[in-house]
DNA sequence: AAAAGAGTTTAGCTTAGCCTAATTTTGGTT
DNA sequence: AACCAAAATTAGGCTAAGCTAAACTCTTTT
């Protein structure tokens, strides 16, 4: 008479990291994630990820309320955590050591994430001096499990006149990347909305002395801070 | 009506990969590699060798003769000196790079090698600037597929009174590297063979001024070339 | 209150890669 | 020449992870 319990060993294959790491975004948009999103993002089709996420919460990691959505356990989460450490130091590595264009980092980071041991994670977090965001300014979670997970709003909502610092944006979109490095626009950069054109039309900032029309679609994925506030404390 | 040619796409999981260089190496020792010598290498039973066989006959990646062996095709042998490579600059980076010590780099390469793209690996060879060979010696196969097999004999066929310079030892067992790596045995280094106590015994040679009994068994995957020849040419 | 549609789950299959147990082949001994 | 043991293969199953098609549930609209 032996229950499945949550204190099974826990040994994840590369699909259950990549369930873990994105239910744990979607989770941290969303309250809960859905089971169509978890499959839109991963490429697969919902009936695939109901059948994965009954084995995940068999296994303890999630919770799963049939027609309702999935949350992470604690369990879940420190993995989850974990996976989102190794990609984002990879990441790091790969573009500040190794030179690899930051549209390039994600997409190897991905595969390597799943074969790299906390050993290597944690030779690479050393020879970076313990880096606190990737190359896109997403926090790196400690290995502890502790993640700083800044406030910051769209460069598509600051105010006309308002003043800001570009912190982070999406490592998915490779050709997005490419044109923002092209134009400038990378974690750290301060700039200013000039004007904001009517209709959802484009905006218009100041990086580094020259003007710039950005339009309202990219704009809400480009994330940014008060030049005069430091977006710690929420 | 459809044949499955040898010229359907080949992409390579990572058991498959495991395959093709495990069975690089045993055809380079013995000319046909056996079922049960690749069941051995990669701790498999011998039934799974032969059902994999067949399919990579099937995808024109070997040949198979029935109870005789296995051969790799030309493009078998391609895509395991593939493998080979990314294996070998692996170990090179981890060791030489991030400083991983050479008993700890097999293992992580042999999970790193199924992950990492070419580009990863043509980037960390360019760091190392293009390695000939890998931290235990063995020569690192060239992106367009040669390999530089040099020619060596072990430790323990070498005559008394013949000097040698150690070349190569096998990757593959942990302990014995480190106890290589205590007692100043490693690739690069000049002995001179002592005495040979008789009856299988133990070798006397004398590495860098001091004298150590290496046993036979030791001195058999310890890989040398006289030290007045040079080792090249067969 | 009923119906519709989006979202979710179930049922049943597929493939890769492994396993054990049973059978067959091969090559060497008596 | 027959036999035996080792090696190899076949037969039949299993798990992880996916798929399609059909059925179900929830919410919203009529």
């Amino acid at each position: 008479m032996r229950s499945s319990s949550s204190n099974d060993p826990v040994l994840l294959t590369g699909p259950v990291e990549d369930y873990l790491k994105t239910i744990y975004e979607l989770e941290a948009r969303s309250g809960a994630a859905a089971t169509s999103e978890i499959a839109a993002r991963l490429s697969l089709t919902p009936a695939s990820v109901t059948g994965m996420v009954r084995r995940l919460a068999r296994q303890g990691l999630l919770t799963h309320e049939p027609y309702r959505g999935v949350r992470l356990t604690e369990l879940g989460r420190r993995n989850a955590l974990r996976i989102l450490r190794r990609h984002r130091i990879l990441e790091t590595y790969l573009s500040q050591v190794l030179g690899f264009p930051w549209d390039e980092v994600h997409e190897e980071a991905e595969r390597l994430e799943h074969a790299a041991s906390d050993a290597l994670i944690e030779r690479m977090a050393a020879a970076l001096e313990h880096p606190e965001s990737d190359p896109h300014g997403a926090p790196i979670p400690t290995a502890d499990g502790k993640i700083d997970e800044r406030s910051h709003i769209a460069l598509s909502d600051l105010d006309v006149g308002e003043s800001a610092v570009m912190v982070r944006v999406s490592d998915k979109n490779p050709s997005m990347l490419r044109y923002l490095a092209e134009i400038g626009l990378q974690p750290g950069v301060s700039l200013r909305l000039l004007e904001r054109a009517p209709f959802d039309g484009p905006i218009t900032v100041r990086i580094a002395g020259s003007e710039l029309a950005i339009g309202p679609s990219l704009a809400a994925q480009v994330l940014v801070v008060h030049a005069d506030f430091d977006g710690e404390g929420n």
